[in-house]
DNA sequence: TGTACATCAGTGAACGCGCGTTCACTGATGTAC
DNA sequence: TGTACATCAGTGAACGCGCGTTCACTGATGTAC
């Protein structure tokens, strides 16, 4: 079909993404669309084919990569699992990440807050985690133990902001911890002054 | 003294600071020297005579800000308290903000992810949690509590990240609780499985 | 089954503009004598 | 107590370069007849 054979322009399209992705994380918002092209074998022409603008790229990107985080949740929800507080243990693996090869799920945070330069890209993550939110309120959790694994998920889950290593172990023998509490919320009230 | 009277050369450059803070959060990395220049009241060429590129603007905001963090957590030290955890519990406070007006403070956070597009930022906010996290590792509390509290408080100070309304109410409940539990930490092992 | 034409998926050179940096110059204060 | 000179803390115009965008053109495939 296209000019270059060898790959659809689906593919084409993808392989620009995942270069931008790349790129940003690497050099920041600041990444050429030069070097994304390049990085995808394409030319500058060819990248701006399949998004009109650098705007609409990052937009995209964006999408993207909130999509990805949106499915590494549902990827983890258990079907057998219908007790109140399912959503939130599956926000919790996903937090410490279900599989090495995830790591860059969970990175893409990271490269979110890059993105959110553009404000358009800011009031997608805002409306995408009030989305989230909300699922999770409605998940069947007393409110308070909601608040503290829901916070302690987004910490673990933000480490790599700060260049701390991801997904070790003390990350996931609390996520286990955090997982056997929202089966057994009583027991924070153990806890409790 | 200066070309300008009514401020200090001092007053200059942190006018400067503030301005670029501001600038960045406003319209991220991309703030022009000539915004953060005039809105500190100094024309570009000023700017540039107390610091002498954009880099050195930058890395000297993201010191200023990491400086301000740590400070929190300083002001928050409990002199009274030299009960292992006194650290943690200061980190915690300082997490949810101690009054109002350090919720720049808190939100500084957020803009140091932005700044640490900068390599030279990204490497100087890693060795500042790095040091943090040792410093709180030595503070004298059982491992697995310590990384609870320390995974809720990160969780607590990056909502703003994501658009969170900062500081709730929920929130600094949440935080006395952990508080509390950093005081007997033996309760959370009627929580582990 | 060939031919003409349209469309898709690009190429690559040129443009133009925002912005960081440079630089010659300047006005107020401090200091030596 | 005036005068000359140095320094500090800037001003503002000009430059130049990276980079996003535009645009004329192109090669391969699909479709009508």
């Amino acid at each position: 079909m296209g000019r270059t054979a060898g790959r659809s322009p689906q593919d084409t399209r993808r392989a620009l993404l995942d270069a931008a992705a790349d790129a940003v994380r690497a050099r920041g918002i600041h990444a050429s669309l030069d070097d994304i092209a390049r990085f995808a074998g394409v030319s500058k022409g060819g990248l701006i084919y399949h998004f009109a603008s650098k705007e609409e790229l990052i937009l995209e990107l964006a999408r993207d990569q909130l999509a990805a985080f949106q499915a590494s949740i549902d990827a983890a929800l258990d079907p057998a699992d219908t007790a109140p507080g399912r959503l939130t243990r599956a926000y919790l693996r996903a937090a410490v990440g279900p599989a090495d090869d995830d790591a860059a799920v969970r990175e893409s945070l990271a490269l979110v807050t890059q993105l959110m330069t553009l404000p358009a890209v800011a009031e997608l993550a805002r409306a995408d985690a009030e989305r989230l939110e909300e699922a999770l309120a409605a998940d069947g959790l007393p409110a308070d133990v909601l608040a503290l694994v829901v916070a302690a998920a987004d910490g673990m889950s933000t480490a790599p902001l700060w260049g701390a290593p991801t997904h070790t172990l003390a990350h996931r023998r609390l996520a286990e911890r955090l997982v056997h509490l929202t089966r057994h919320p009583h027991l924070w009230e153990t806890v409790v002054p």
